[in-house]
DNA sequence: GCGATTATTTGAAACGTTTCAACTGAAAAG
DNA sequence: CTTTTCAGTTGAAACGTTTCAAATAATCGC
């Protein structure tokens, strides 16, 4: 018995089925078989079934860099992380969204570090010079932002996470951050606040612009005084805003109302206050915007509204895929509004 | 004037210069220059000179399809990231220690998300039959982990964060959570405590029989009373550990001295003290094992021990990269001690 | 039944590498 | 002056796709 033939196994063992398997076992040529998966119109029915019930058996799968040498395309989406993000689960929450719409797609996602101290646009440059992916996603947008114009004059797919002022149109997902801070400062006002302090991001970010407009808006609506803290940003090291807080609490007429944008200012907010005597909820109040759960297990309770990042990703992938997919970048946009109620609060 | 060559451009305008571009500048063979740009001494030193030179100039840069069909190997690391991970910053902490060691040696990160709950070995399987990477790196591990066994059988490079109970050596990196466990049990005990409390992950998970391990040992060194709770895991919902937290403070001789391997556990136990009027520092302490600078933005302050994410993460990738280039995987581990004091400490 | 159209199928080329096997010259050995 | 050896170089094949242009088979009008 020299038979070396095992049963009924239709294919060869340990090799990876490719289009030559199959048009060798269906009998059709590699090129027929290559136009019978891709559903061209121009294959006999009959042939595209047969050939796809072939490939299933043999659980075949197409190579993805013969593809993408002949392509070009190389089912690649980028991220650009950032390394120096303030919220806690923000990454994971991001990535965690992106992944799932992503899933199943063909697509898989490789994370390039994005630093913001340094050259931006380097990444984007090795991406596009090397095709390295075949769109891009990133955040901390800045209001004239240098990647986002190279990528447009490249006619590279994109969707950033935050929009820019160029007046060409393209795909972006963003939270309402003007309403946000708007509703913060009506919410304060109506807790009987009156000397408000908010922390912004660096200037260059085009949130940072629309936290200012709709904090000044409400604040000049309402009549309430008001601070723009100066000294620290939303990134700085969190024992300097530390220390900026505890510090303005000596000043005369100190505040009495915090708006925090992000869950590590709104943490340190919090203990700076207790550390220097003020209860949160008592002798002040801190409205934050949370990513995370996180606010559920901090005593004392404060008020926040929550920025679903998971669904970010999620929007932001699935814009991208339809700019991918030739989709004008026109009506590519998500904004998320605020939801309207505050969660965690403290008075009733 | 129809001259249409510019100036002294040496490039062919918009085209990606490949091996034939080099070539047919220096007058070298496609062979040639592959070989002179591989280093390969059996090509003339001068060569080699002159064609990496030539390279430069026209800013060559590899095409990866090509060279990964020709050669297979993908020049891809894959993360399979945990999708329900309980420290706050351990996606970003980790991912940029991997990033970090990865910039430049010409791999790129893709992340493929893994679901304790669902198959394991799923993602694992999809990555080898279709050759997606050539190194995998996860967390999480399990004592006999399938994952490990499917990748040791195909011989494929991985890095696992945590050991596993097989003989056949493999590379890891690891946290000593029974060091950990055995130090905050002296520590408690020292500070007066004598009713311990520890959360554990599922059982599953090797560390979960390390942290057990350490923590009866050292129970039973101090002799001290303790508690394994039962009916809730490090994975729990944040309200179940809170409502088992507090269901235990009303039965006789509630525990004094809780551990938590979370930084979200702590936050939650944390919470339920206070929410039953026990003060944390006070009636009880609470000892920590924590991933990010969050706790020192936290009131109470308790003790934290640092596991370092970002170390964690570079040295996966730097053993995977060695384990990529061919070294055995015997001598490829790494075990982060626990820092001798505690941080944040509440009694001197 | 025959040319003209249409529906299917196909061989071959190309994408940019790496690598095998063979070739060239020149120096060393006889 | 021939033969051997060896350093250096090279043409061609291959990796698995997609797609152009052309071939073949089937259908149609008349």
């Amino acid at each position: 018995m020299t038979k070396d033939t095992d049963e009924t196994a239709p294919l060869a063992p340990g090799e990876r089925p490719t289009l030559r398997t199959i048009a060798e076992q269906t009998g059709y040529a590699v090129a027929t078989v290559s136009r019978a998966l891709a559903n061209d119109p121009r294959i006999a029915k009959t042939t595209r079934e047969k050939v796809s019930l072939a490939a299933k058996n043999l659980g075949y799968v197409p190579d993805r860099a013969a593809r993408r040498l002949r392509t070009g395309r190389t089912q690649v989406v980028s991220l650009l992380l950032n390394t120096e993000h303030e919220f806690l689960g923000f990454t994971h929450e991001f990535l965690t969204g992106i992944t799932d719409v992503l899933r199943g797609t063909g697509y898989s996602v490789t994370v390039v570090p994005d630093t913001v101290g340094k050259d931006r646009l380097d990444p984007v440059r090795t991406i596009l010079r090397n095709n390295l992916a075949d769109g891009i996603l990133f955040t901390r947008t800045e209001c004239f932002d240098p990647r986002v114009r190279l990528m447009m004059e490249n006619g590279f797919p994109f969707v950033s996470h935050g929009r820019t002022e160029f007046t060409t149109p393209h795909p972006w997902v963003d939270f309402d951050n003007e309403t946000f801070a708007r509703k913060a400062v009506h919410r304060l006002v109506e807790k009987g606040r009156r000397r408000l302090s908010l922390i912004l991001p660096e200037d260059r970010f085009t949130f940072t612009q629309h936290l200012r407009y709709g904090f000044m808006s409400a604040v000049r609506e309402t009549g309430v005084e008001y601070e723009i803290v100066t000294d620290v940003t939303l990134d700085s090291a969190t024992a300097d805003i530390a220390e900026a807080t505890k510090r303005r609490r000596y000043r005369p007429n100190p505040p009495d109302g915090y708006i925090c944008v992000g869950e590590v200012t709104a943490l340190v907010t919090l203990t700076a206050l207790g550390d220097v005597g003020v209860t949160p909820g008592v002798e002040a109040d801190v409205l934050a915007k949370r990513a995370s759960p996180i606010f559920d297990n901090i005593r004392p309770r404060i008020e926040t509204v929550f920025e679903d990042l998971r669904a970010t990703g999620r929007a932001m992938a699935e814009m991208l895929l339809r700019r991918m997919a030739g989709e004008p970048p026109e009506a590519l946009n998500v904004l998320f509004r605020p939801d309207t109620g505050f969660c965690g609060d403290s008075d009733h």
